[in-house]
RNA sequence: GGGCCGGUAGUUCAGCCUGGUAUGAAUACCCGGUUUGCACCCGGGAGGUCGCGGGUUCGAAUCCCGCCCGGUCCA
């Protein structure tokens, strides 16, 4: 740690002091030299509730436009906000801060930040406090970071920890209107992702408003820091905090969603609860986590005694508090995500919403409020709307798709409940632990709601304090680790240039010349090469490699970052040699006309369906192509056709495909984020395919010039994939002729054996299936009366001894359900009776042994005499005491019927088998 | 991406652990009886590729493996 970052130059000039806090012996400083303490939580409360220190007036948007407004005057360059759904990231879902809209390509200096230094106001979402949203009053799922960022990159310095703390003072002195007495800088340690620096949190009366971090180390796998090179200023102003703490509001869900938790509070007639009690609990509530239960009832039941009630007066009142803030955050959180294309899932990022939606409809059912969830996600969308209007172009949709989660959710928990109740009606008077896991875990009942809902029925559910760590323990599991070719290529091809992509710059070229940098068992190395890598979700290009030794196939072309290698079989060049390649121009235009045939399709789709879909996976091969997009419902057969009729128009339409080079910065504030369909793309100046007014991606793949060499599109199916992702598959040109022709002959060969017309074979096919049913039928009651005729006939040939009768009957080719059915109606008839049959069939038998009950009485067992029977004939049989059956018999040594009875009346002695 | 639960009559499910006729249950449906009529009730009837594909076995809804579909919890 360099504690020398902390002596800024701007305390000096304004005669700050460094003291120890008193309490946590952590190192601060102030303009106060009597300050004893950090003025952090916990170890002072908050002083500003109540009491707000004095300041110019904000609301949200004047305190955000203040903060920009004053960094853009200081030279900052104002960045519009990112998603808050990370799509340029593989490592997390959503944004948490600003900091992740530079990470990775800013921050390890591939791509040059949009300005530098520059300030920014970033939505951010973090689900880490979600236990003590609404609690704590002061933890927040959703929020706006302020901030502001210098990135010191490639040896070019901007400004780093003086400059830093100088604005954050003067922002708060001449912007904000605070007496820099009281602002306290508490020196700290940052840590995450990767990195680490030292750090300054500012304080004002006990709350948190600023973190200023100076980011220049990596954090080793071993926990050890290296310097690094690029030294990264990272700042986050709280929004919603600072305006917290300059108004002083009891908490800060009252601070930024007064009028709906006013709403909501009123729609569920829950009473006014005395505002002295909220700002008693607030004081000192924010001292702690919900995790410290006992810790946070301490603080009520001393906040109870105060205004002279009891620990479950205070509970009862502030209860519905807790719910009104938590829907309060979390449909404003669910307005960002679903607003910014997130669609609820059973996976990923859609999994978060609904669990977001989940928690706000559980709060809404224990408030009793009538109101539906889409209304109140719709108002936040709308106060949000003067400043992102982009976020209610999907209204509807949000709407309708919170309508379905709604349905979704109260049919998977009455299937849960009845799952309960039958458990609990088999004849438990109490559910198990085990019981509660699985029907939380398995079918998504919470324990608490289970109480609520069986304690009116009589049954106890005692739910264990650590009922979730339980939950937890079972989904624990070792790290499965993977080892990946490509990294094994990324340490062999260190140090080579990236290689020149010959395709972009002419997407024609089938032949080239290109001299060989490197050869590594199959691997080559080009200086430039016109051959597609996979990558984008287009598979690679393949063809030929000619040099002096002879031609080698090209079977696989793989981009190891920047650097395209080719795996060839056969003939391998040397190292400097000059080679000549030829790519398979089939394939290449196959794929190519898959990949913008997505493009088509993406349009297409978005136009049916609706703007909240984006494109999440896509592959592009040779013979077909398929597409993930986010969609909230099955698509119906419909809106398919629709999409392929649309997307075919717009082929016939024959508009031109461009491709060109752009400025990131000026791409999306020309197209917006829906550039960003294909995943990562990195780089300052990036690669856009426009199909003029249809469709603009950021991409590298290989396209058309114009849309109608895309030739036919054929959607050939569609699947959902998980909720919310809906997968098309198609083919396009000549596959998509092919296809047709392919499906075409075999309706023929099928109505050909029909021998009726394709368009009646529906008819056909209906018919032929009524009359097999028919037939079945038949054949059913045939052998119905065959057994009636049968039974007369084996009754006269009856076996007698000591009162159990014995039929014996050899069969040829008969089936054994015939029989089982024919010896079943005897035995029910006769009682008393045994029948033995032996179904020979090629020289091998079957055996059936049917006991009537009376038989059974007198100890006779059809499974055991079947065994008996079977092993004398070298088969084997088993059964229950009325049937018995087998097979494998050696037809040859099936005894006499004298014999037979012998061993019939063996068993009858209870004889082991 | 991983874990767990489920897929049997139109519907809700039992049967699966411990393989041996699905005489499966309830409900809805059809016919008849009862009734002025309806509901109830009584009698009868029809309704099943046991999700799909392999394997083990004399024999698989049942055991094993793979897949598909639905649900759910977690990253």
């Amino acid at each position: 740690m360099d504690e020398s970052l902390f002596e800024v130059e701007v305390f000096r000039r304004e005669g700050f002091v460094r003291k120890t806090c008193k309490r946590c012996g952590r190192r601060f400083w102030t303009l106060n030299p009597d300050q004893e303490l950090c003025g952090d939580q916990p170890c002072v409360e908050y002083g500003f509730i109540g009491n707000p220190p004095k300041a110019n007036s904000f609301d949200k948007r004047s305190l955000r436009e203040a903060f920009l407004g004053f960094f853009e005057r200081n030279g900052h360059g104002r960045v519009r906000r990112y998603p808050v759904v990370a799509r340029w990231r593989e490592d997390v879902y959503l944004v948490g801060a600003s900091i992740y809209d530079f990470q990775p390509w800013v921050t390890s200096g591939v791509v040059p930040p949009p300005a530098n230094p520059l300030t920014i106001s970033q939505p951010s979402i973090r689900f880490t406090d979600l236990e003590n949203v609404g609690r704590t009053g002061r933890h927040l799922t959703g929020f706006e970071m302020m901030a502001h960022h210098a990135f010191n990159i490639g040896g070019r310095r901007v400004y780093w920890n003086d400059e830093t703390v100088d604005y954050c003072f003067r922002f708060y002195r001449d912007v904000v209107g605070l007496n820099p007495e009281e602002l306290t800088f508490i020196e700290d340690f940052w840590s995450g992702g990767g990195n680490a620096g030292e750090d300054f949190e500012v304080v004002v009366r006990g709350g948190e408003v600023a973190t200023l971090v100076f980011m220049h180390y990596k954090v080793g796998e071993d926990g050890s820091l290296r310097p690094m090179e690029n030294m990264i200023v990272d700042t986050g102003y709280g929004l919603e905090r600072n305006l917290w703490i300059l108004q002083g509001k009891p908490n800060i869900y009252e601070t930024v969603y007064g009028e709906l938790v006013e709403k909501l509070r009123a729609e569920a007639g829950v009473e006014k609860v005395d505002e002295r009690i909220l700002l008693e609990v607030s004081k000192v509530a924010g001292m702690m986590d919900v995790k410290e239960e006992k810790a946070l009832e301490e603080v009520k039941s001393r906040v109870a005694s105060k205004v002279g009630l009891t620990l479950e007066d205070v509970e009862k009142l502030l209860r519905p508090y807790e719910l009104i803030y938590r829907i309060a955050d979390h449909s404003y959180t669910l307005a960002w995500m679903l607003g910014d294309g997130v669609v609820p899932s059973n996976t990923g990022a859609g999994y978060l919403a609904r669990l977001l939606i989940r928690r706000c409809l559980r709060a809404m059912d224990e408030l009793g409020l009538k109101i539906d969830l889409g209304w109140i996600v719709s108002y936040q969308l709308k106060e949000l709307a003067p400043d992102f209007p982009e976020l209610l172009e999907a209204e509807d949709n949000i709407v309708e798709m919170l309508e379905l989660e709604a349905k979704r959710y109260r049919e998977s928990l009455d299937r849960a409940l009845k799952i309960a109740v039958r458990i609990v009606k088999s004849g438990k008077k109490s559910l198990t632990v085990d019981d509660l896991i699985m029907l939380y875990d398995s079918h998504g009942l919470p324990p608490e709601l289970l109480k609520d809902r069986l304690s009116p029925l009589g049954v106890k559910v005692s739910v264990p304090r650590n009922f979730y760590e339980l939950v937890a323990k079972i989904h624990e599991r070792p790290e499965r680790r993977r080892v990946e070719e490509e990294h094994i290529l990324r340490k062999v091809l260190e140090n080579l240039p990236k290689t020149r992509r010959i395709y972009l710059e002419d997407g024609k070229i089938r032949r080239f010349k290109a001299r060989v940098l490197r050869v590594l068992g199959d691997w080559v190395v080009l200086d430039g090469t016109a051959f597609y890598p996979t990558s984008g979700g287009q598979l690679h290009d393949t063809g030929v490699l000619r040099c002096g030794g002879g031609a080698g196939k090209i079977v696989d072309v793989r981009d190891v970052d920047g650097v395209i290698v080719h795996k060839v079989k056969g003939v391998k060049p040397s190292v400097g040699e000059q080679v000549e390649c030829e790519i398979d121009w089939d394939r290449r235009m196959a794929l190519t006309r898959h990949h913008t045939a997505t493009h088509i399709l993406m349009g297409a789709a978005r136009r049916v369906l609706g703007p909240h879909v984006w494109q999440t996976g896509a592959e592009k091969t040779a013979e077909k192509a398929r597409l993930d997009i986010t969609h909230y419902k099955s698509i119906t057969r419909e809106e398919l056709e629709q999409i392929e009729l649309l997307a075919n128009k717009v082929v016939v339409e024959n508009r031109p495909v461009k491709t060109f080079m752009i400025p990131r910065d000026e791409a999306e504030k020309r197209y917006g984020f829906r550039l960003y369909q294909g995943g990562v793309y990195p780089g300052r100046v990036i690669r856009v395919v426009e199909i003029e007014g249809w469709d603009a991606e950021a991409c590298g793949g290989t396209h058309c010039e114009r849309t109608g060499e895309v030739g036919l599109i054929k959607i050939i199916g569609v699947d959902r994939i998980q909720d919310g992702v809906e997968r098309l598959e198609y083919v396009a040109g000549e596959q998509a002729l092919r296809y047709l022709q392919t499906r075409l002959r075999a309706l023929e060969e099928a109505s050909n054996l029909l021998r009726s017309p394709a368009d009646k074979l529906k008819e056909s096919v209906t018919k032929l299936l009524e009359e097999l049913k028919a037939e079945r039928r038949r054949v059913e009651n045939l052998r119905r009366r065959l057994v009636e005729a049968r039974i007369s006939s084996v009754v006269e040939n009856l076996l007698e001894v000591d009162g159990v009768k014995l039929a014996i009957q050899r069969r040829v080719d008969e089936e054994t359900d015939t029989v089982i059915a024919e010896a079943n109606t005897l035995v029910n008839r006769f009682p008393e009776t045994v029948a033995i049959y032996f179904l020979v069939r090629r020289g091998k038998a079957r055996i059936v042994v049917m006991v009537g009950d009376k038989a059974k009485e007198a100890g006779l067992n059809a499974g055991i005499i079947a065994r008996r029977l079977a092993t004398i004939c070298g088969g084997k049989a088993g059964g229950s005491i009325r049937l018995g059956q087998g097979g494998g018999l050696d037809a040859s040594r099936i005894p006499s019927e004298k014999e037979i009875l012998e061993e019939v009346l063996k068993t009858k002695a209870g004889t082991p088998s």
